[in-house]
DNA sequence: CATGAATGAGGCTTCATTCAT
DNA sequence: AATGAATGAAGCCTCATTCAT
C-alpha cells in the first residue's frame, strides 16, 4: 500500500520556509539548504519537490497574489450596496489594513520580489500578470465612480501608493506613523474620486 | 612629485560600473568583475578604490540621494515666492519628472537598493538616512502648507506614492500610463493639501 | 501458495530501460529515475531487484552479448557444410549486418560500455570476458582457414572493424556509407584469408 | 608592469590533466578538482581559465586531432615518391604504430571521447570535425590506388579497423597480440588495395 | 512486490577578495 | 595605480540509495 502523497504540503513547507527567510536574508541569499531548513526538511528534498529554486519564488509569488485576492474578496463582501466608492475605499484597506502591519515578512518578501522581477523574466512575467490584475481590478472600481477615461492614471496612483508604503514600510520601519497608510490612502482616493460618505461621481 | 591622484575620478567610473549592472542584474548578480568591466577597468582595481562591494553601493545610494536632493534644490530654485503650496509640487515633480521615465537605469537600482536595505544593515542605515533626509524635507514642506500635526502621515503618503511608482515603473515597464505619474501625484496633493492653484489654508 | 515471481520480467524491463537510456544519455548520466521510468516503472523498484545500477549495466552486457552470440549462431547454422571459410563471413554478417544499422541503440550502449570498461574494473570484467569469447571463436573459424599461428593476428584484426565499425556508426551517423560495413569487411577477410568460395563482386 | 600572461600554458596544464585523468575515470567522473589536481592547480582556477568542463574536453579533442595530423604530416613526408600506395600504409602507421601502445592515455582518452560524442551535441559536432577530416584524408590517399568510386567505402573499413584498435586496446589491454595492430591493418590494405611496392611480410 | 518520499554526499560553477608583478 | 591570475568558500542541483507504508 503506498503511502499517501504529501507533495502538496511538502511544497506549502517549502514555499513558506522561503517567505520566512526571503524577508530577512534576500532571494539570492536566501540558500537552498537554509529554506529547507527553515522548512524542517531535509536539503535535497527540496529538488525533489520543486525543479529548482526559482519555482519556488514563482509559486510564492502566486501564493501571495491569491492571499491578497481573498482578502480584497473579504473587505469587499462586507460592502453590501453596489456602493463602487466604499469598493474603492474596501480595496485599498484589504491591502493596507493588514499589510501594513499584520504580515510584515509578507510585506518584505513582496518587496524583495519586485525587485527581482526586475532581473528574472520568468518572475516578471508572473509577477506582471499579478500587478496587471489587481490594478484590473481596482481600475475597474475605479472607473464605476469617475468613468473610463480618468480610470486608470488614478487608480495607478492609488495602486502606487500601497505599492510604496509597502516598500517603505520594509525598508525603514519605523518611518511611516503606524496605522496612517491606510487612512491616508483613503484621504487620497477621497481628493482624487470625491468623499466617501455622500455620492460618487466626478 | 607623486602623480595626481585620479581616485575619485575611478571611484565614479566604478559606481557608474555598478549602476549600470545593477539595474540589469540586480546586486548580488552584479559581480565585481562584470562591474569593473562596464566601468572600462580590470578586475584587480575594483579592490584597490573600494574596500568591497557593498562599499561601491553605499557610494552609489548616497550619490544618487545627492542627485535628487540637487533636483529638488533646482525646482524649489523656480519657485520664486515663498509659495509653500507651490514648493510641494516642485518637490514632487523633481521626483517623478524625471525619475519616471528619464533615467530608468536609476529607477532600477534605487528599487534593488530598497530590497537590499531589508536586508544589509549596513546599507540600510544609509537608505534610511536618506530617506528619512528626504521625507523630513517634504514634511517641512507639506507643514507649512496644513501645519504640523497633520504634516507627517500625509507627507509619507506622497512620498509612498512616489516610491511605489519608481518601483511599478521598474518592474512592469508599461503598466503606468505614460507621463501620468507626476500629474496624478500632484492632484493627491491637491486632494491632501488644497488646490495650488489660488492660496493655500492651515 | 506465494504469488508468482515476476522478477525476471521486472530486471528485463529494467535492463531494456538502461539500453535505451544509456543510448542516448550515456551510463553515468543515465539516472535510475529516468531508468525507471524508460522502463515504466517506479524507481524505487530498481534497488529491489537489483543491488544496484552498475548490476543492471553488467546484466546488460551480459545480455548484449548473448543476443550476438544467437545471432552468430543462427548464422552459422545456415552454412551448412564445415566450410570455415564460409563460417568466418557468417560471424562478420552475424556483427554487421545487424549491428550497423538495425539496432542502433544496441550499437551506442555497445560503444558507451567499451568506455565505461575503461574504467569500472567489474565491467571491465564481464566485457573482456565477453569478448574474449567471442574473439576466441572467430579465432578458431579463422585457425580453421589459416592454421593456428597466423590466426590469432587475423583475427583480431576483423574483429577490431567490426568494433570500429560499431563506434563510427554510433558517434557519428551517416559517416560510413549505408550498408557497406558488412561488405568491406567481408573484403578485408579475403584479403586476409583468401577468397570466399566462388568470388566475391565487383 | 602586469604579470605576462600564461593563460596559454594553464590551459595547457588543464587540458593535460583531463587527459590523465579522463583515461583512468572516463569524462563524467573526471571531477574537476581531480583535473586542477592533475594540472597542480587550485580549483577555482579551472573555470577562470575554461567557461566550463565541456570546454576542456572540447579544447582537448582538437589537440589530439592536431598530433594525430602532425604525426600523420611527418610519416608522409618520410614517403619520397609520390607513391600513393605507400601514403596509405604511412597513414595507417602514424595512427597505430603510436596509437597502439605509445600513447595508452590518449588512446583510452579518444574512445572514452567517441562515447561522449554519443551524447553531447558539441562533443560530436567537433569529434566529426575531426573524424570526417581525417577520414577524409585517407580517402583521398585511397582514392589515388584505387580510383574516386571504391575509396570511400574501403578507406571507411581501413579506418574502422584502426577506431576499432583503440577501443579494443583500451578496454582490453592485452587483447590484441603485441604489434600486430599496425601490420594486421597494412595486411588488410594489401588485400583492399592491392599489395604495396616490393613487399612487406612473411 | 511496489510506491514514492527522503537522505546526504558530491559535482560544477560563480565570485569576492587577495596577491605577485 | 594598475593588471590579471589565483584562491577558496559557498551555492544550486543531481542522484544513487534507503525506507516507511
Amino acid at each position: 500500500m503506498p503511502r499517501p502523497s504529501n507533495t502538496e504540503e511538502r511544497r506549502q513547507q517549502i514555499v513558506a520556509g522561503l517567505l520566512k527567510v526571503m524577508s530577512e536574508r534576500g532571494y539570492e541569499r536566501a540558500s537552498v539548504a537554509e529554506i529547507a531548513k527553515a522548512a524542517g526538511l531535509g536539503p535535497g528534498l527540496v529538488h525533489y519537490h520543486f525543479r529548482g529554486k526559482q519555482e519556488i519564488l514563482l509559486t510564492l509569488v502566486e501564493q501571495l497574489a491569491a492571499q491578497a485576492r481573498q482578502r480584497v474578496d473579504a473587505r469587499l463582501a462586507r460592502v453590501k450596496r453596489p456602493d463602487a466608492r466604499a469598493q474603492v475605499d474596501a480595496f485599498l484597506e484589504a491591502y493596507l489594513a493588514t499589510g501594513d502591519d499584520a504580515a510584515p515578512s509578507a510585506v518584505a518578501s513582496w518587496v524583495v520580489i519586485s525587485a527581482e522581477a526586475i532581473r528574472q523574466p520568468e518572475v516578471r512575467a508572473v509577477y506582471e500578470q499579478v500587478v496587471r490584475a489587481d490594478l484590473k481590478r481596482l481600475t475597474s472600481l475605479v472607473a464605476a465612480v469617475v468613468g473610463q477615461r480618468k480610470a486608470p492614471a488614478l487608480a495607478a496612483g492609488l495602486f502606487a501608493a500601497v505599492q510604496g508604503y509597502f516598500v517603505l514600510s520594509a525598508s525603514v520601519p519605523g518611518l511611516v506613523p503606524t496605522g496612517s497608510a491606510a487612512s491616508t490612502v483613503k484621504r487620497m482616493a477621497a481628493g482624487l474620486l470625491g468623499p466617501a460618505d455622500a455620492g460618487e461621481d466626478a
